[in-house]
DNA sequence: AATGGTAAAATTGTATACAATTTTAATAAA
DNA sequence: TTTATTAAAATTGTATACAATTTTACCATT
């Protein structure tokens, strides 16, 4: 389903209780409220979230599938940390698969898609104008989860949604340059226009360029 | 922990039931057992694997977590499919990642991990040797486990892991070519030589010219 | 025959109960 | 004081029960 339900503010709240709190434990490992090592209780969770151990233990599956806490048997589950290398090598993953994905993604692309990136694109010329910091890293987000969409693998979707996941909570000591939205929105154009005028290579080299850049500006 | 446990025979044995369910369910994906779209009902999975819906509901959450199964609120799991593009795509990742790994791990690995790359090696050359084909396929799963493991970045170890069991159950009509072991002992030669040497930039390109040798040998 | 409505059956979502295992705390021995 | 031992408590693993929802099957209507 395509559809512009990021712009929206109450996006968030049409997620079940369940994929909100495994959010909320996602998060409080990756800004280490919740510490490496640190044991888990399944009733504290059930406590918290106010729900039995059935769907904490579904929430605590999906946290160990996607490696942010490690399940042993018997003993429970414990968080694995973060580390500011591996922010670092996330970014390095990141900057290795995303040009690879703009190209994919602009040789595949559907007209609807598309249609939806130039709306948004339009979104974040008039945001970055009103300066609105909140509303432009919503519909950043948006810009590129369309291109993830768009390149039609779920591999690299799920990758580089990861990937912005734990950049985004897990580097939280980032300062933004002076004029960082209208530079930011001049490293989107140039993906934008390889879009517009279909072309891959330098769509890629846009992309490189954008993650390279984003890479530097971390701290 | 760090064993060679893949050397041995029961290694599958020791893995808990419900790894094995999971697994097995995963298997059946890949290869189309299972067919896109199909929907998976609960308590099929409880008789065929013998244990309850709790612990099943669980495997469920965690295929979903991986991109293999969909699970749609109130309406039960569908198996997502792998189309050949699919695996192409995958294969193109991994020779982005891989080589990075590579560089990754000559730099990082530790003299314990050296060590046991170093006893796999011995153990490859001893069965492309006695042309043991289902050892040699084992012990280079093994070799390439190592490596992941000692880039020392869980993001990069769970991504080519995946790709790697995608490749090796999606991807089944491959046909070996002539000399297949010896050759592929020898690009794997040249990426042990770039650890004994510690060069990365030496393994990082004997890591490229292997992920694109195995892309070409696909089909 | 095709469509629509309704009750029964099946299935999923969640809570709870109980067994197995681990952890904790208290006590005894060195 | 430190170390062992052991019983109690806590916690995890699994099965089952029940509520909510969806699917199926049947019948009536057009």
């Amino acid at each position: 389903m395509l559809s512009l339900d990021f712009l929206s503010n109450d996006y968030e709240d049409n997620k079940s209780p369940a994929k909100k709190a495994e959010e909320y434990i996602a998060i409080d490992i990756l800004t280490g409220t919740l510490r490496p090592g640190q044991r888990i209780v399944e009733q504290d969770l059930c406590e918290k979230f106010g729900m039995s151990r059935t769907p904490i233990r579904e929430i605590l599956a999906r946290l160990a599938a996607g490696g942010l806490i490690k399940l042993i048997p018997n003993r429970g589950a414990f968080v694995v940390g973060i580390t500011e290398r591996d922010v670092d090598d996330i970014f390095y993953m990141k900057s290795l698969l995303y040009p690879q994905c703009v190209k994919w993604a602009i040789e595949r692309i559907t007209d609807e898609e598309f249609a939806m990136m130039e709306e948004t694109f339009a979104f974040m010329e008039f945001y970055t104008a009103t300066e609105d910091m909140e509303k432009m890293q919503k519909i950043n987000r948006g810009f590129h989860a369309i291109i993830y969409d768009a390149c039609h693998n779920k591999e690299m979707e799920t990758a580089l949604l990861k990937y912005d996941f734990i950049i985004r909570y897990a580097n939280l000591d980032v300062k933004y340059p002076l004029n960082y939205l209208t530079t930011v929105l001049e490293e989107h154009r140039a993906i934008y226009d390889a879009f517009r005028t279909r072309k891959p290579e330098q769509g890629a080299e846009a992309a490189q360029i954008h993650a390279f850049r984003s890479m530097m500006r971390r701290k």
